[in-house]
DNA sequence: TGAGTAACCAAGCAAGCGCTAGTGTGAGTG
DNA sequence: CACTCACACTAGCGCTTGCTTGGTTACTCA
């Protein structure tokens, strides 16, 4: 709904504080003591604790939209660039907007079924991003597998990197969604 | 430490209401009522809220460690062998006792640090195991790529199944192990 | 200058929380 | 028979929760 500037901070602060403590062990109280006021002042912003909720996971879905998007617009057309640009862009969002995506992937279910309506439609968008990248491959004879298992397989090991990849670490985002990418191609470069 | 047979019930009954409303969102009033007993009455097999979710992590992953050591002593010594083997008791376990390791994945932070280093122990024995398998299968030259990635994106891709995947669905958990062991192999079966 | 509004605060309510204290009760044991 | 002990109950304490209410401040713009 409303997109005022310091709705936004006040969003990624939540957002932080959500994948420290977890949505429902995140007191009213200490949202707003995070964001320099006090807890009332919060319902000026939000009219709902879940309203915090689905604002967060909104705006890290619209982010990851937006960056594969613009990585399929950007790359080559072969299958191959096509399925490394959106591995690539996956880890990306994933890491720059590292606190809302843990958040839309471990605290969806605490959604309403209202907002949790409305942001499948997004995350479905997504996902239909993915499915045609990794139809493509399949196509051309890249990968090899069930389509569905494949992307589901896939993105699933993408999305678990959030429990154990250090981005301070010697590897780069990239050269993990590379590495993947070659892991389930039959012909190493 | 105890584990008489009531114990054990509850325990089943305390995983499946965690799974279904998260550890923090269930009560020790739901709880109770899901057993057929007062509220009070928990506190007489378990010390703490704490300590159920611990019986419930700890019943998991010792089953998970019993299956895969089971699975590795009886299948035959060929690395492709005990790879698919290693792939598909970790998917029987994981939907066998589904709940229980549905928490111990998503609600391990809340374990107070006690129990999470006694826990933590016997997770890294299990994956002990599969690192052991997964280097077997790169020195046969079966796979390929980083020992560490390859490991940590096949579990990621193995736990993520137990978001979309439907045991009742025309799939077996063993044509789902099979399908990622072949689309990470070069050569088609 | 003064009306309108966005942002905030102090105070607190009703409900729900984990957990405790004290008390049966019925089956098994000497 | 007396005794224990696992198991369950009732009652409620002390605290925290999300959220509301009624009012104040600071800024914008006609």
């Amino acid at each position: 709904m409303n997109a005022s500037p310091r709705r936004k901070e006040l969003t990624r602060l939540a957002a932080q504080l959500f994948v420290q403590e977890g949505f429902d062990r995140t007191t009213v109280r200490m949202l707003a003591q995070e964001m320099g006021i006090k807890s009332g002042s919060l319902f000026h912003h939000f009219k709902d604790k879940q309203e915090i909720l689905a604002a967060v996971i909104e705006e890290g879905t619209q982010n990851a939209l937006a960056i594969a998007r613009k990585a399929l617009a950007e790359c080559a057309a072969e299958p191959e660039m096509r399925l490394r640009a959106m591995a690539r862009a996956h880890l990306e969002t994933l890491f720059t907007d590292r606190n809302a995506h843990v958040v839309a992937l471990f605290e969806w279910r605490r959604l309403d079924p209202a907002a949790s309506a409305h942001l499948s439609h997004l995350r479905d968008a997504y996902e239909a991003l993915w499915v045609a990248v990794i139809d493509d491959a399949l196509a051309a004879g890249l990968i090899h597998g069930d389509r569905f298992l494949v992307s589901r397989f896939v993105l699933g090991a993408l999305n678990w990197t959030v429990r154990w990849y250090d981005p301070n670490g010697p590897r780069s985002p990239d050269d993990l969604a590379d590495e993947l990418v070659a892991m389930i191609m039959p012909t190493p470069a």
